[in-house]
RNA sequence: GUGGGCGUAGUGUAGUGGUUAACACGUCAGGUUGUGGCCCUGAAGAUCGAGGGUUCGAGUCCCUCCGCUCACCCCA
């Protein structure tokens, strides 16, 4: 062996690019349908936006960042996540003069250090979309919509939508306030990890597996309880449009997951993650939420903002165990098989004529016929275009049909060629 | 970072401590003059993950490292 991937990373080889276009082509193409514009921001940015963006306290930030100097001195990390980047560029881009909401999609590599396993990676590709400037409830439903509608397009059975609100700025602190006073007496019978979370973040103590916390994180309280006015306006109004998606996409199931945390900080009120229906390793496929503060704290102007990320090694995962099958259909049209010198010279030519009439052609290798016609077969090509020194003269070429044999002539000329292949 | 499983041609596998490491698929070349698939023949392709150790002798037993993989943590 010399050299290999990297860790963590993978080739697409051709055979799997179907399956990958399949779930790239119904992203972009449901994103558009519900008025999304396509945006590709770079794969690093300064360092700072996502130590501020995610959160420093984060285990993206923490230990998973591929972060460089380069030769100017400048810290850069290569992106994590995608959402970082599309906020920095709706301030950069002063796009808060355009119509609200701006929506948004990408598709592209995302990088984090981590021990792989399945559906993990540290190179892996997420379709994402995000809405903002616009802080109802009704647009929180659009981007649910837009998720349920693209797992739709791909394919994905019995997926587990799961959703709840983390309340804001304003009325979290008391809900976390509550969290610690429900845990603390418990605290001696918590794992040391379970401990630390307690005081920094007891949000994450109701997404821990641990055994005894999960058992108390049934008799913990419930954020939505402790969500002011404003928020608690927000979630109703929600899940009044929630229950009308069940209607529309009754494949789904829905559950209000009072459990449901984000790894992410910034998140606020609505959060959701939908899940596959096995009990695997890699609990969601795509996940987001709001993050109405993000903008400011990156500098702009105070700006709603809600989306989500959904990982397509995931789905690719997924729909190989819901067995759907591979079809392969970019075998060539016609595969021109030349003797002798001069039929070779016109061989390459009459290719490129027929390429440039959009036909996909391959020119075989300079084999023996028996071995130029293995060759087309094993190409799966449709038709073989037999040249050598009798053609040639004739001004003619055999054309076979490699599903019957038939075989018949026609004019060697690329006009006449394409014809008689569409025919 | 922690734990389990696994490392033999491109791929998938076989190989009671004993000669030149086997088979299938795949690749390439042939099977008379210019006609594919099936079939037949042949060839190339492996320092058995690496390094040490035990032994007269190691793909096989032991140790270390590396890699892959699954899981934990966390996430998409």
């Amino acid at each position: 062996m010399t050299f290999r991937v990297p860790r963590g990373t993978y080739d697409i080889l051709p055979e799997e690019q179907t399956r990958w276009d399949l779930v790239t082509a119904t992203g972009e193409k449901v994103a558009r349908q519900f008025g999304y514009g396509r945006i590709s921001t770079p794969l690093f940015e300064a360092t700072d936006l996502f130590e501020r963006g995610v959160g420093v306290d984060t285990d993206i930030v923490q230990k998973e960042m591929y972060t460089f100097e380069d030769h100017g001195g400048d810290s850069l990390t290569l992106r994590p996540e995608g959402t970082a980047g599309v906020c920095r560029a709706y301030i950069q881009h002063g796009m808060h003069n355009q119509p609200q909401p701006v929506r948004l999609y990408y598709m592209g590599a995302m990088f984090r250090y981590e021990r792989p396993q399945a559906g993990r990676l540290r190179q892996h590709h997420q379709f994402g979309v995000e809405a903002i400037g616009d802080g109802s409830a009704q647009v929180d439903a659009e981007v649910i919509e837009l998720a349920l509608g693209f797992l739709s397009g791909i394919g994905m059975e019995g997926l587990t939508v799961k959703l709840n609100s983390i309340g804001d700025g304003d009325c979290r602190p008391a809900y976390l306030e509550a969290l610690r006073d429900y845990f603390r007496p418990h605290a001696g019978g918590l794992s040391g990890v379970d401990r630390a979370r307690l005081e920094r973040s007891p949000l994450r103590l109701l997404d821990s597996k641990e055994a005894g916390t999960a058992e108390l994180c049934a008799g913990a309280p419930h954020s939505v309880d402790f969500l002011d006015d404003q928020c608690l306006n927000h979630w109703n109004e929600l899940l009044g449009y929630v229950e009308d998606l069940k209607l529309l996409y009754s494949d789904f199931k829905f559950q209000i997951d009072h459990r449901l945390v984000r790894g992410l900080d910034y998140y606020t009120r609505t959060v959701f993650e939908i899940h596959p229906p096995d009990v695997g390793a890699q609990s969601s496929v795509l996940s987001g939420g709001r993050y109405d503060g993000l903008i400011e704290e990156l500098g702009g102007a105070s700006t709603p903002g809600i989306g989500f990320g959904s990982g397509i090694e995931r789905h690719i995962l997924n729909l190989s165990r819901q067995e759907s099958e591979s079809c392969g259909g970019d075998a060539p049209e016609v595969v021109i098989i030349h003797l002798g010198r001069a039929a070779t010279r016109a061989c390459v030519l009459l290719a490129a004529q027929l390429r440039l009439r959009g036909v996909r052609t391959v020119l075989a290798p300079g084999r023996s016929m028996r071995g130029q016609l293995r060759y087309a077969d094993s190409l799966s090509a449709g038709f073989a275009l037999i040249i050598g020194q009798q053609e040639l003269e004739r001004g003619t070429a055999s054309l076979k049909s490699l599903s019957d044999g038939k075989q018949t002539d026609v004019a060697l000329d690329a006009e006449r060629v394409a014809a008689s292949l569409r025919a």
